[in-house]
DNA sequence: GTCTTATGTATCATAAATGAATCAACAAAC
DNA sequence: GTTTGTTGATTCATTTATGATACATAAGAC
């Protein structure tokens, strides 16, 4: 992420990106694809899916997702039929939200 | 993602930035946090939050996933404890795996 | 054991992600 | 109605993510 690179992760994100990281690997290997083979399926170069596999919080996100989908790993628990309708349901939601937040200032779950 | 950005995503993982997008919404309006005050809050700016609700596939995923865990998102469903039981757990899986793939070409899920 | 090949790591050039700033549009509160 | 302030969108400079390459190491097949 550009600028200064000072701000800390949570341990939350650190963990959910090496677990991301491992699951891919875990697919791959499962699927007996090399990282090479992997890479060039997924249009990416084999340094970026080794970042990938390592959990580096400096992936774009859509390099990663498109990993996974690849290897048929579920994000959100959905399959792709029920993402589709997730998302649509979701989005119908999004036009019934206030289109702006007014105060600011509110609690937030900073425990987990 | 750097370099000449043609190759294209695949409709599962689109739809899938989308709904993270829409879910971060959410939480955040539930919070009844501003973008700017969401983003100042996770070290990054208002733009990039922007980009990010929009489920943009070129944020990196780290920005992402801090978001979400700030908002309380549970990624793979898991709450911090969990998660990072699952972790280690998929890390001890890890060292069992082989440490490289031979052959290469084997069926993959194409199929979502 | 040898041979072959996948992986880990490092470096570098370049394309792209990010932050900052600006402005218009619109929604909420009054 | 007016006012205040959040959001959407754009542009630009800067920092960084990515791809390419090279190399050492190690693991699998024989």
């Amino acid at each position: 992420m550009p600028k200064s690179s000072t701000h800390a992760y949570s341990r939350y994100s650190l963990d959910a990106l090496e677990l991301m990281g491992n699951l891919i690997r875990e697919s791959r290997v499962a699927a007996n694809l090399t990282a090479e083979a992997l890479a060039q399926r997924a249009g990416i170069s084999r340094s970026l899916l080794h970042r990938i596999e390592k959990g580096d919080a400096g992936c774009t996100i859509g390099a990663v997702f498109e990993i996974a989908a690849i290897l048929g790993i579920q994000l959100f628990d959905l399959d792709a039929k029920n993402l589709a309708m997730r998302l649509s349901y979701s989005t119908e939601k999004q036009a019934l939200l206030p289109k702006a937040v007014r105060s600011s200032k509110k609690v937030v779950k900073d425990d987990f």
